[in-house]
RNA sequence: CGGGGCGUAGCGCAGUCUGGUAGCGCACUUGUCUGGGGGACAAGGGGUCGCAGGUUCGAAUCCUGCCGUUCCGACCA
């Protein structure tokens, strides 16, 4: 390709409503631009690296079994009806009308026409286990889209659905899905890691996220760094304490606080350490409990867990706090002011609670705070249960090592679905013994547009992006100085770029009538990973000057075996 | 949805407080020079100052409403 005719549309200037790295040299490198909040159109330099990724995942996928389908993106409204989802998604769903005022949705994703096809076209244990893929635009009205492609409201996802005639093959199947995205996230160059995610309301047995390591990532991942354990922060298991609790040495006192409405406020007014205050939470009962409000206990310097909190049987889900209002009523105090002692409502305590001793807490009484509380000889010791998100330094919960708590963007999900959906739209197949059965399903998906972000926010630099290998738009760009002006530079050049295509290579010509330092630019902005400067001092010397994208210096090479020395650093 | 910021040339911004001829840098066009890291000089083109209404002799500037966008939070997976 030679630069005249490409759609180059380099920025220098960085936009100034990007926030994340990948977004802005998305922008100033010319692969993106946006046409509203989460909505972007990919130009040539851009969709080269979308195709490039999706070449990946298309082999990858072929490898292991699965075959392409294409499915509608505007859905009917039926089938998310049947599924109950039309009620269940909520506002991220975008409903629309069409010219005969029947309803539709933009999908979100396509459980719904995937298991509606096969459960029309399937009708035997014998036909499974059967897996699809597609790759194509999804829509999800996200409240706040942001980091440009990152989190869009448009954006290109692969996404597999397989089927099976119990949970044993679909099992089979989840490992071979696993074992592929390992190969095509090892393949994308992306450091990455599968971590043990939430099934969420579906429930089932096994789900994994892939997760790209970086600082701007939306998810906390918990790694062990004595293990392969790495799991969301949503779902890692916090151990309780191995130290048992001590004993009683103080009595238990109340005490005026009017100035204490944090944990961090009574720490600092009296002198007390962190670890020896519990911070009491309290939510919306579940409806079938005799309570309207439930109290949760965490220590003061740890998180409340909100997948966990929602899982108790107690407590509605999804989580609700209690108002202001709820807790007056309730009782008699506001939000600074709580804890365990006379309190009239269900309590359940984190693990790390119940072993706390000497601690301090709200008096369920304005401004008053109790010091000195003890389990067992100032209240009993209530329902205990793992409620707190873990935090750096706390013990695995694999039973090696401690954990470290890293920031990850979710580029794949391999998910157990069960029968959720095909015991809502009837998906049966006859088995063995002539019974219908639903078919157990599974589905993995990749954001192919964010992964292409995440790629970018790994590997930049101060000049711009660096593309592995597998991902780069071009292959490699020659750069010559006076195209225009030296005959010999221009045929020395077109010569070298019909060898590179004949020989197969991905060839970026800068024949543009621009200063060698604003191609320089350029090309480093737009990650081209070799570079090789055609000059007319070079070619009387019998040399070119090559660079790699990542290399400290330029080294000269000999014109004779220019061509083999860039198919090898190209190949290598 | 709650809170904050921003909306002036393609991009980045100043001007708004204190109303009075709409500016700067980059980009773009033409010419000359230059020619290995976003070059110099000269001459140009490009704006209903987000939209609507109001106050005023006069509004980018003050007031009201709306829209867009962005950040934080909540929400979602």
């Amino acid at each position: 390709m030679r630069a005249s005719k490409f759609f180059i549309a380099t920025l220098k200037e960085t936009p100034s409503d990007a926030e994340v790295i990948s977004h802005q040299l998305m922008l100033r490198a010319g692969m993106i631009r946006r046409a509203a909040s989460g909505l972007y159109s990919w130009l040539p330099l851009g969709l080269k690296v979308v195709r490039k990724v999706e070449h990946i995942i298309r082999e990858e996928m072929a490898r292991a079994g699965s075959q392409e389908v294409l499915m509608p993106a505007v859905q009917p409204a039926e089938l998310w009806q049947e599924s109950g989802r039309w009620v269940e998604y909520g506002p991220e769903l975008l409903r629309l009308n069409d010219r005969h005022g029947r309803e539709f949705c933009l999908g979100p994703t396509h459980e719904e026409v995937i298991t509606d096809i096969v459960k029309k076209e399937l009708r035997s244990y014998k036909q499974l286990p059967l897996n699809v893929f597609q790759i194509q635009t999804k829509f999800r009205d996200e409240i706040r889209p942001r980091f440009g492609v990152m989190r869009s409201r448009e954006f290109i996802m692969k996404d597999a659905y397989s089927f099976h005639i119990d949970e044993d093959s679909l099992k089979d199947t989840y490992q071979e899905m696993f074992d592929a995205y390992v190969r095509i996230f090892d393949r994308l160059g992306l450091d990455y890691r599968p971590v043990i995610a939430d099934n969420g309301s579906i429930g089932g047995s096994g789900s994994h996220e892939f997760h790209v390591l970086a600082s701007s990532g939306e998810d906390d991942i918990a790694f062990s760094n004595q293990s392969d354990y790495a799991a969301n922060i949503e779902t890692a298991e916090a151990l309780a304490p191995t130290t048992a609790k001590s004993e009683a040495t103080q009595a238990l006192i109340i005490k005026d606080t009017p100035n204490a409405k944090t944990i961090a406020a009574l720490v600092e007014q009296f002198d007390i350490a962190i670890e020896k205050t519990v911070k009491t939470l309290i939510v919306e009962a579940d409806e079938d409990c005799d309570f309207e409000l439930v109290a949760l206990l965490v220590r003061g310097d740890h998180e409340l867990n909100e997948l966990k909190a929602e899982k108790l049987p107690q407590v509605k889900a999804p989580l609700v706090f209690a108002t202001e209002e709820q807790l007056k009523n309730n009782i008699g105090a506001g939000a600074g002011s709580l804890g365990p002692i006379d309190l009239d409502m269900p309590i359940i305590i984190d693990r790390s609670v119940a072993t706390m001793s000497d601690f301090s807490a709200g008096a369920n009484v304005d401004d008053k705070h109790y010091f000195g509380i003890n389990w067992e000889r100032d209240l009993a010791i209530p329902e205990i249960a793992d409620l707190r998100n873990v935090q750096e330094g706390d013990l695995s919960p694999c039973g090696n090592g401690t954990l470290s708590i890293k920031r990850g963007i979710e580029v794949g999900h391999v998910f157990q679905l069960g029968t959720k959906y095909s015991e809502a739209m009837n998906a049966n197949v006859l088995d063995q013994n002539g019974k219908a059965k639903s078919m157990h399903m599974g589905c993995y998906g990749i954001g192919v547009t964010r992964a292409v972000a995440a790629s970018i926010e790994q590997n930049n630099d101060a000049n711009g992006i660096i593309w592995p290998k597998n991902l780069a738009p071009f292959e490699i760009a020659l750069v010559p100085i006076n195209y225009d002006k030296a005959d010999t530079v221009k045929q020395t050049t077109d010569a070298l770029y019909d060898e590179l295509i004949a020989a197969g290579i991905d060839v970026f010509l800068d024949d543009r009538k621009e200063r060698p330092g604003v191609k320089f630019a350029d090309m480093e902005l737009m990650g081209m990973p070799h570079r090789l400067v055609i000059s007319d001092r070079g070619i009387k010397a019998g040399t070119f000057e090559y660079k790699g994208r990542t290399d400290e210096e330029k080294q000269e090479i000999t014109t004779q075996g220019a061509c083999n020395f860039l198919i090898e650093k190209i190949r290598a």
